[in-house]
DNA sequence: ATCTTTCTAGTTTTT
DNA sequence: CTAGAAAGAT
C-alpha cells in the first residue's frame, strides 16, 4: 500500500491538536490500526526517546543501540500524531547516506514514500537551501556556484600570489586549512582573533581570508564552509528571517550531534531558541572528527546549553557479543571527557562466543599474511567475505593487505578511496558543463581551457587574467575581447576562438536538446573523449567508462543546472558492489558500519595512537584516538582480531615499534592473547637473529613482550629503555613529553649518528651488515642476509 | 609549450 | 619508499 501524500494531513493551528488515534491524520498516514505498533517495536528507553516530544532532548545512543530507529520512529510519530507536517520538521545529518537512509526508513514506517520533508538533509544541503533563499543578504546571488576543494586551492594560490607572498613558504593548502578552521568556528574575517591571524604569512592570514571571501563574492561562489557560515550570519543579523524559521520549524532533529562544529552548533542553537523542540542524537564516545572541527564539547555541554533538557541513554546493544562489548567498554572507560555509558547485551549464547583476539606479527608483511590465513580459514568454514572487514588507522597500511590478497587471489574492496566525483575526468567534464551553465565560472573555465591540449598555455592564461581583472569581467569575456586583438599568437588565437565559439554553440542548444544528449555532444566536440581514447595509459578505458556513467547519471535530473547542484553537494556516488569481498578501510570510514568479523591491525605506539595527534593535541588527541579504537572494536558483531607488528616500514625506513597502550587497556577477562607462531618461526627469521626469542613464550598469557615491558617502563617514567634480559638490542633514543603524568609524546632525537661508513653493525630485524652510507641519522647498510636497506641509526648497534 | 628531472613531504575525510 | 608537484631543459 502506498501512503497518501502527506500534505493531505489536517492543517494544525499554532498548537497542533493532540494525537487522535484513528483520526484522519493517522489514517491518511496509513497508520490507522497500526498507529501504536511502531512504538511496540521499541525498548523502553527508545520509546521514551521517541515520545518525549517537547523541549530539548539529548539521546546518548551507544554503538549498535538502535539510534536510527529512534530518529526515524520519532519523525513518524510526529507525523502520525499530527504534531507537525512534513515541512515543519528540520532533520539534519552529516552525510547524504544518512539522510537517504532516514528518508527511506521513515517512508517504510508510514507505509509509503515520504514526501514533503524538504528540510531533511545534510547540514550542507540545508545550508545551501537557506543561502539560496537569502543570498542577497550576504552579497551573493541565488544562483551561486559551490566550489570544491580543488577550486578553493587554485583560487587561494592566485590570491597568495596577488599579495606577493611566496607560495612555497606559505602553501595555499595551509591557508585553506586555516580558513576552514575559522569557518568551522563561525568566524568571519573580522572576527579572526589576533593570535590566529599571525599563524599564516606573518599575520597576513586575516587579510588573505578577507581577500578570498571578496573574490568568492565576485565569482558568485561559495565554498563548503560558507554553506554553514553564511546562513549563520543571515540568522544572526536578520531577526525577521530568524523569526520566520522559528515559526516554521516546530521540531528539530540532529543526527551525530557529537560531530557538530561550533558554527553548526550556533546555527542549531539560534533555530532552537524558537520552540526549544530540539532532539539531538549522538555518542560522545564516537566523536572522531575533532581534527576537522567537530567539538565533542557540544555534546558534553548539552544540558548547560539547553536547560531542562531530558537526557536519555541507549545502552542496550543489539549488535555485538558480551566479550566484544566488555572489551570496548573497558577501553573507553579510560577516557575522562565523557558522559559515561556502559553497553550491555541480552544475548545469552556467550558460551560459544569468542573473546577478542590479540596477537602479534614480526612485521607488516607477516601481519598481512596472518590475516590472510585467518580469512581463508573463515572462508573454509563458510563465512562470507562480505562479513569481514579490515580496519586500519592510516591508509598506507592497506597496501600490504592488498598485496597479500592479490597473491592469494582473495577478493577485496577498498572503501573510501577517491570518490567518483573527485576523479580527474569527472571534474574536467563537470567543468565543461559548468562553463556552459554559468559562463562566469572562471575556475571551471580555467580548468579546461587547455584540456585537452590546444596550445593555450600559462602565458596566454595570464594574459586573460590580467585583462579580466582590468575590465572586471569573467575570463571568458576577456578571452572574447582578446581574440579581437593581436596580443596573442595567431595559432593560440584560433584555438581560443574555436573554444569560445564551441561554448556559444553549446549554450545555444541548452533549450533545444535533452541535457544528457548535450553533455555527450560537449564531451565529443571539445575533443575531451578523444583525448582519453588516444591515451594509452592503463586507466584510460576506465576513465571513458566513468564519463559514460556520468552522462547516464544525469538522466535522473531534469536539467543541467539541477544536476550540477546535486553534484556539488552529493560527492558520493556509491555503487554497491555485489561480489563477495573483504572490505578494507580506515577506522574513520568504518563508523556506522558493522561486520561479523573485524580485523584491527597496526595497534602500535606512534601509529595507533597516532604520534602526530598526540604531539598536536595532547590528552584530547589521545582520547580521540581511544574513541577510534572503541569505534573499531564495536564494529564487530562476533569476532574481533587485534594485531600489532614489531617492525614496520614508515617513510621507507624500517622502524621497530612498541605495542599500543590501548592493548594494555583491554580487560583480560574478555581478551584472548595468542602467540603468533609465524612471528618468530618460519620465513627464515631465525637467520636474521630473531632466534634468541625462540625458547621463550613472549606473552605468558599476559602482556609481557619485550616491547610491551619497554612501553610500561616508558610510561612509568623510566629514562632509557633497556631490554631487560631480552638480548642486547636497545630501543630508539628518545625525548619524552609528559602531560598530567602521562606520556603523550615521544619523538626520536635527530642529530649526527656517530657511525662511520664501513662499520659492522647489528640490526634486530636484518641481522649483521656493513654501513655503506650515512645521511643524518639514516644509515644505508648492506646486510649479509637481507641485502641493502636504509634504517634509523637508533635501531642498530656496533658489532 | 611540453617533456624530464629534482625535490619534498608524508593521518584520519564529509560536504 | 614513492607519489605528486614544482623547477629546469628542450
Amino acid at each position: 500500500m502506498s501512503g497518501l501524500p502527506l500534505s493531505r494531513a489536517p492543517i494544525p493551528g499554532d498548537d497542533p491538536p493532540a494525537p487522535r488515534p484513528g483520526g484522519i491524520a493517522a489514517r491518511a498516514l496509513g497508520l490507522g490500526q497500526s498507529a501504536q505498533s511502531y512504538l511496540d517495536k521499541l525498548n523502553p528507553e527508545q520509546r521514551l526517546a521517541v515520545e518525549t516530544l517537547d523541549g530539548p532532548v539529548l539521546v546518548l545512543a551507544g554503538a549498535g543501540t538502535g539510534k536510527t530507529r529512534v530518529l526515524t520512529t520519532r519523525i513518524a510519530h510526529l507525523l502520525a500524531t499530527g504534531r507537525a507536517r512534513p515541512y515543519e520538521i528540520l532533520a539534519v545529518t552529516f552525510t547524504n547516506k544518512a539522510a537517504r537512509e532516514m528518508k527511506n526508513r521513515v517512508g517504510d514506517l508510514i507505509g509509503g514514500v515520504l514526501e514533503g520533508m524538504q528540510w531533511l538533509g545534510t547540514f550542507h544541503s540545508i545550508g545551501a537551501k537557506l543561502l539560496r533563499r537569502h543570498a542577497e543578504l550576504v552579497g551573493l546571488k541565488s544562483g551561486f556556484t559551490i566550489l570544491d576543494t580543488d577550486d578553493q586551492i587554485r583560487l587561494m594560490k592566485q590570491i597568495i600570489a596577488a599579495e606577493g607572498i611566496d607560495e612555497k613558504r606559505w602553501p595555499a593548502r595551509q591557508l585553506a586549512g586555516w580558513i576552514d578552521t575559522w569557518k568551522n568556528r563561525g568566524l568571519s574575517p573580522k572576527d579572526v582573533p589576533e593570535s590566529d591571524a599571525h599563524a599564516f604569512a606573518d599575520g597576513r592570514g586575516r587579510k588573505l581570508y578577507a581577500a578570498y571571501q571578496d573574490r568568492l563574492k565576485t565569482l558568485n561562489a561559495a565554498d563548503f564552509g560558507d554553506l554553514i557560515l553564511e546562513p549563520l550570519k543571515i540568522l544572526r543579523e536578520n531577526p525577521d528571517v530568524l523569526a520566520d524559521y522559528h515559526r516554521r520549524f516546530r521540531y528539530m532533529l540532529v543526527d551525530e550531534y557529537q560531530d557538530t562544529n561550533v558554527a553548526q552548533y550556533l546555527w542549531l542553537r539560534l533555530l532552537a531558541q524558537g520552540r526549544e523542540n530540539i532532539c539531538c542524537v549522538g555518542d560522545d564516545d564516537q566523536s572522531i572528527y575533532g581534527w576537522r572541527g567537530a567539538e565533542v564539547d557540544n555534546i558534553l555541554r548539552f544540558e548547560k546549553d539547553f536547560p531542562g533538557a531530558t537526557v536519555i541513554r541507549l545502552e542496550r546493544n543489539y549488535r555485538s557479543t558480551a566479550h566484544i562489548l566488555g572489551a570496548a567498554s573497558h577501553l573507553i572507560a579510560h577516557n575522562e571527557s565523557r558522559l559515561g555509558k556502559t553497553l550491555f547485551t541480552d544475548r545469552t549464547d556467550d558460551d560459544d562466543t569468542a573473546k577478542v583476539f590479540v596477537s602479534s606479527s614480526w612485521d607488516s608483511e607477516e601481519e598481512a599474511r596472518a590475516v590472510g590465513e585467518e580469512i581463508e580459514q573463515l572462508q573454509r568454514k563458510g563465512h562470507l567475505l562480505n562479513e569481514i572487514a579490515i580496519l586500519v588507522r592510516a591508509s598506507f597500511q592497506m597496501r600490504s593487505f592488498e598485496d597479500r590478497f592479490v597473491t592469494l587471489g582473495l577478493n577485496y574492496r577498498v572503501i573510501g578511496g577517491p570518490r567518483f566525483y573527485e576523479r580527474q575526468e569527472i571534474r574536467d567534464a563537470l567543468a565543461y558543463f559548468r562553463v556552459v551553465a554559468q559562463p562566469a565560472d572562471d575556475l571551471a573555465f580555467e580548468r579546461i581551457v587547455n584540456t585537452p591540449r590546444r596550445g593555450i598555455g600559462d602565458a596566454t592564461v595570464k594574459l586573460l587574467h590580467d585583462r579580466a581583472r582590468a575590465r572586471r569581467v569573467p575570463l571568458i569575456d576577456a578571452a572574447e575581447e582578446l581574440i579581437e586583438t593581436d596580443e596573442i599568437a595567431a595559432r593560440t588565437r584560433t584555438a581560443l576562438r574555436d573554444l569560445i565559439a564551441a561554448f556559444n554553440r553549446w549554450r545555444g542548444q541548452v533549450d533545444h536538446l535533452r541535457h544528457t544528449d548535450l553533455a555527450e555532444i560537449i564531451l565529443d566536440e571539445s575533443g575531451y573523449t578523444e583525448m582519453w581514447q588516444a591515451d594509452r595509459a592503463a586507466d584510460s578505458p576506465g576513465r571513458l567508462e566513468n564519463l559514460k556513467e556520468l552522462v547516464r547519471s544525469m538522466d535522473g535530473f531534469d536539467s543541467m543546472i539541477g544536476f550540477l547542484e546535486h553534484v556539488s553537494l552529493v560527492m558520493d556516488a556509491d555503487s554497491e558492489a555485489s561480489a563477495d569481498a573483504v572490505s578494507i578501510m580506515t577506522l574513520h570510514s568504518a563508523k556506522g558500519l558493522e561486520f561479523d568479523t573485524v580485523f584491527l591491525p597496526g595497534w602500535e605506539e606512534g601509529l595507533f595512537p597516532s604520534q602526530r595527534t598526540l604531539d598536536e593535541n595532547g590528552r584530547a588527541g589521545l582520547e580521540e584516538e581511544r574513541r577510534l579504537a572503541y569505534v573499531g572494536i564495536t564494529r564487530a558483531r562476533k569476532r574481533a582480531y587485534i594485531r600489532f607488528a614489531s617492525n614496520r616500514r614508515i617513510h621507507g625506513l624500517w622502524q621497530t615499534s612498541i605495542p599500543s597502550r590501548f592493548l594494555d587497556e583491554l580487560p583480560e577477562a574478555h581478551v584472548d592473547v595468542t602467540e603468533d607462531t609465524s612471528t618468530y618461526g618460519g620465513y627464515g627469521m631465525n637467520a636474521y637473529g630473531a632466534s634468541r626469542f625462540d625458547n621463550r613464550d613472549p606473552f605468558q598469557n599476559t602482556y609481557a613482550t619485550p616491547g610491551w615491558q619497554r612501553a610500561q617502563k616508558n610510561r612509568g617514567g623510566a629514562a632509557e629503555s633497556t631490554m631487560g634480559g631480552y638480548g642486547n638490542f636497545s630501543g630508539p633514543k628518545s625525548s619524552q613529553r609528559y602531560l598530567e603524568g602521562e606520556l603523550v609524546a615521544k619523538s626520536v632525537v635527530s642529530g649526527g649518528s656517530g657511525y662511520k661508513a664501513g662499520e659492522r653493525v647489528f640490526h634486530q630485524k636484518f641481522g649483521y651488515g656493513k654501513i655503506t652510507g650515512i645521511d643524518g641519522n639514516k644509515l644505508t647498510i648492506d646486510f649479509d642476509k637481507a641485502g641493502s636497506k636504509r634504517v634509523l641509526d637508533s635501531f642498530v648497534e656496533r658489532h
